[in-house]
DNA sequence: ACTATTTCCTGGATGC
DNA sequence: TGCATCCAGGAAATAG
């Protein structure tokens, strides 16, 4: 299940082998609502751009394209979508004063992917079999095709004009340390729920929020204007370690392994209590206790979180 | 203005 | 063996 690590490890393979290919032709499947812009406008942005870059942005994934795109055309359609959109297109165009860099905006567009649960972005060649679930294809200058599958579409597909795509919150890697204090302090919320909250910080999921909670010896149902100076200052180094730890396990993985469909592996961070619900604590051997907070599964050792 | 719960989805695991 | 049920979870929608 994608988090920021694999997000990130995701978006530097598809750095390595797709940056500078051009997108000739796309294909969409049936079952449209993983989409979040109209399938033509996907499809229109998308057809015979070319891939500047990949990278990571919060959990998302975000390709900037060169489009030939006109302005106009361009204005019109992402008028349409939903209030945050609208925020980041009057950002874009207030930042831009002279019609010479409006003009460069407009040849700029993204491509964002969110994975959700089971989204993956494949490299593959055409003659690969394609896997169930495929609902996008595009197929690149170069011969290759990149495929986003998804069997349970909790994953979501967007383009925007510009390059200011923006996640709700803060990035969490290299968070500023009085930034990431002051966040939390303001919240009610149970800190398990902060730390899910992606308008608070934009990446850290399910998993990463109770490994990050476990190095820091705090119960994730403490209220998160509870915590002290000390127990935030944990947190936020338990959160920047398991975050590298996990990226750097990825990142080891990235550049020589990738499997028959084009797939990056993931060499996941050990768990240390995910997922052990009744297991001994690796640091005291009480059993590990599984609570429900949010909805989400949250595992903790009952004795070395308080 | 908050936080908490439900909903969307499918595949894999579990139970009878 | 087969069928039904449950569970996983990111984030938007809805409820409290």
């Amino acid at each position: 299940m994608p988090e920021l690590p694999e997000v990130e490890t995701t978006a530097r393979g598809l750095q390595k082998r797709v940056a500078g290919d051009t997108i000739e032709f796309v294909w969409i499947g049936n079952k449209t609502n993983f989409l979040k812009s109209p399938a033509e406008e996907v499809v229109r942005t998308l057809t015979g751009a070319t891939i500047e870059c990949v990278r990571r942005v919060g959990k998302h994934l975000v390709i900037d394209l060169h489009t030939n795109e006109t302005p106009a055309k361009s204005k019109r359609s992402h008028a349409r979508k939903t209030g945050s959109a609208k925020t980041r297109t009057q950002k874009s165009v207030s930042a831009n004063s002279t019609a010479v860099s409006v003009a460069a905006e407009n040849s700029q567009a993204q491509w964002i992917i969110h994975l959700g649960m089971t989204g993956r972005v494949l490299v593959c060649d055409p003659a690969d079999p394609p896997a169930k679930h495929t609902h996008l294809v595009a197929e690149l200058a170069s011969g290759r095709q990149l495929r986003f599958v998804d069997p349970r579409r909790f994953g979501r597909v967007q383009v925007a004009a510009g390059s200011a795509f923006q996640a709700p919150g803060s990035e969490p890697i290299g968070a500023d340390r009085g930034e990431f204090a002051t966040l939390f302090h303001r919240s009610k919320a149970p800190i398990k729920s902060a730390l899910l909250n992606q308008k608070l910080l934009s990446g850290v999921g399910n998993i990463y929020a109770d490994e990050s909670l476990f190095r820091a010896g705090l119960r994730p149902r403490r209220r998160a204007n509870s915590l002290t100076r000390a127990e935030l200052q944990r947190l936020y180094n338990a959160l920047q370690e398991v975050l590298a730890e996990a990226i750097l396990a990825g990142g080891s993985s990235i550049s020589d392994y990738v499997d028959s469909s084009g797939e990056a592996g993931y060499f996941q961070l050990q768990h240390r209590v995910y997922g052990r619900e009744g297991e001994p604590c690796l640091a005291c051997k009480t059993p590990t206790k599984r609570i429900v907070i949010a909805g989400r599964s949250s595992h903790y050792c009952p004795k070395c979180q308080k």
